[in-house]
DNA sequence: GTCTATATAATGATAGAC
DNA sequence: GTCTATCATTATATAGAC
């Protein structure tokens, strides 16, 4: 991620060929030929440095959540307006957001710790939030963190199918992210459904639940 | 997904096995070996009947897809009261639901259909809930649509991390349900942030975008 | 550290007997 | 229709020269 790839010793330039790999194509389809080849490298220097296709893996799961960490932003940024300008100031990021996308997907370790961090993340900004008195706080904290997390991250792994019906290709296109703001700013501050929907959903939790009935009024479809 | 395996014919047994195969460790790890395996036949009759690979992967899409098509209730499920019982009513379901969750990681050619599929339900029962006074539709109905579309399905993508979180294992384990039940219908019910934060928002929209500081003012973190 | 050459294993698909 | 046997390919990982 620094500067030019051929500048980096071969170590370094391995493990970023197979995060840009690994993140557009996914671990099982990439080989270890094509790191070695994206990487200027013989095969056989991948597996002397790495030991194995798997440790290689693992040290880009460590290397990307390292940089996460140092570059907190990251993973507070949704389809808002800033974000397109923001990734192109920073084009060392487009390759890591693939990996974050492709990582969750393919579920694993990887995806456990994507979603922990996201959490941690969304936890302290909600806190921020309400200090300044901005949210209205549910009774369920716990929860309202998972569903937020759960949404933002879901979000980005259909970000293909979701931009496409908005009219565009990636997250980050101007008419996708004008539209996604306004309605997410609408929905989650006016809400979407008239109160009489909620009394509706929790009179169903008092009573007998299982009996088929509450089904349609589930406010999340 | 009819009655007992055994009773199938051949073709049958190994579509199922593949459905059953694919949905739980995804197309790539799935070998035919295995799934004729399962099917209780020959390597070479899984070829014999199908062709290749990929065209059973097709059969299995084609197969999920016409069975959403007869069973319409089941792309509207999430992870409210009623679920857990409705899937115990429906064991052959959880299959599916495994296809569907699988399919939809891997992306390609059914995580489209699915997705759209998602859209075309979600808009007639937005449409419903609309006609019965339930729900304040805000300006941009599509971009809704998508968003609730891509929330319950990302929901579904990360439901392993999401029920975890909340002290389960499943989607449809009762603490679960019941505290996502919750949270959901009130933040879709009264919104989560107060009218402030959406005036900040559309002030920062209508004004030059990408200056970097209405970033922190998105809604969905 | 870096390479070439190769061992070893597994896969998708084929051929042909029954 | 169904099987066994096998081909051809491709992958990871190893061995050893330089």
């Amino acid at each position: 991620m620094s500067s030019n790839p051929a500048d980096l010793l071969p170590q370094a330039r391995i493990r970023l060929a197979a995060l840009e790999l690994f993140g557009a194509q996914g671990f099982e389809k990439t080989t270890i030929r094509q790191i070695a080849a994206r990487a200027g490298v013989s095969p056989g220097l991948v597996i002397h440095h790495f030991g194995s296709k798997n440790r290689l893996r693992e040290h880009c799961d460590d290397w990307v959540m390292e940089f996460l960490e140092q570059e907190k932003t990251l993973l507070t940024l949704g389809p808002q307006p800033g974000l397109r300008d923001y990734l192109a100031e920073h084009p060392e990021y487009e390759p890591v957001i693939a990996y974050l996308t492709t990582g969750l997907r393919e579920g694993g370790a990887i995806a456990d710790r994507i979603y922990n961090r996201t959490v941690t993340m969304t936890a302290s900004l909600l806190d921020l939030a309400e200090a300044q008195g901005l949210v209205h706080m549910p009774q369920d904290r716990e929860a309202t963190v998972a569903f937020l997390a759960a949404s933002s991250l879901g979000l980005l792994m259909l970000s293909e199918q979701f931009a496409r019906q908005l009219g565009g290709q990636q997250l980050d296109d101007p008419d996708v992210v004008e539209r996604y703001g306004l309605v997410a700013a609408e929905v989650f501050t006016h809400g979407l459904f008239t109160p009489a929907y909620l009394e509706t959903l929790q009179a169903a939790n008092t009573t007998t639940p299982g009996d088929g009935n509450e089904r349609p009024r589930n406010p999340d479809h």
